[in-house]
DNA sequence: CATATATTCTACTTATACGATAGGATAACA
DNA sequence: TGTTATCCTATCGTATAAGTAGAATATATG
């Protein structure tokens, strides 16, 4: 499970890859009111963001955040791991938050070990090639399904 | 992230598969001692996978744990989920313990759970068709590997 | 039947992390 | 200079994980 910081911080992205690159830039307030996320903590969340590079921000009356990259380059497991959600199943398979089993004699001879490892990188290996803008293609395409389909 | 809890169960039950079907019964004692792991919060473990039909016990001298079906068919999954263990990265991409997110319009047209649950398709894939009886001839794999190639 | 052995059951403890909030400091624009 | 917004540090409650304690119950064996 992925904290729900994780989670909060890609809808919030998503909100500013809407904007990307004109205007772009986005007050605390107003994705919170749009995402329906508590305000001082996606303040929280979009500071730790603005710490490792993936959002920038402006001080004062039209400030607000922004998108340093593209959100054709920015993954999900990026974001994911930039709020401290792992994707591994355990710590010892872990590529971001790695730390040993105490009781594991020998990590090269655990099967299970070995297991977690191919279900880490079939994670990654989703999450990686999945972009904001590829998040936001999807839903424009369940929407127009959802038109077409029906209701 | 999975719970210790389900690592231990795992390693616990891997124990008793090395012994079934002949003998087939181990002690907790025996069990938390080689395994490491406190013997305590195996008691409870193994109670918790008896419930669910995975085990079952003798109670008194010569008494202990035994697997109900064989390990062939017990798979990873099988153990991760019957110790609480979600293996989706939300709860509202869990099949087992779903739960739907609170400011959520619309499960349907949400671009991230559709991602997420490729991501839990994927890693269920691999973890309910690796049994306990796969578990084991990895690690003798990696045995006869590591005494081949080195040490 | 008595005794030793092992599981069963209930209850408790303790630590940590998550989710969230408070409030003042700082910067920028008009 | 006032207003708007981010910045920053500190705090807090709650839930869950991880582990512990101790008595009750069942069963083999002499």
């Amino acid at each position: 499970m992925i904290p729900r910081k994780s989670k909060y911080a890609i809808q919030a992205l998503k909100s500013l890859a809407k904007v990307y690159p004109e205007k772009g830039r986005l007050a605390i307030a107003f994705i919170a009111d749009q995402e329906r996320i508590p305000k001082k903590f996606l303040e929280a969340i979009l500071l730790q963001l603005r710490n490792v590079g993936i959002v920038g921000s402006k001080m004062g009356p039209a400030g607000g955040y922004y998108l340093l990259k593209s959100p054709d380059d920015i993954a999900l497991s990026d974001i994911i791991r930039a709020t401290g959600g792992p994707i591994a199943l355990l710590p010892c398979v872990s590529l971001n938050f790695y730390e040993a089993c105490e009781d594991c004699p020998s990590e090269e001879l655990c099967g299970l070990h070995e297991v977690l490892e191919e279900v880490r990188e079939a994670s990654v290996r989703i999450l990686a090639k999945t972009s904001l803008t590829d998040l936001i293609k999807r839903e424009s395409k369940l929407l127009k399904l959802s038109q077409s389909t029906d209701n």
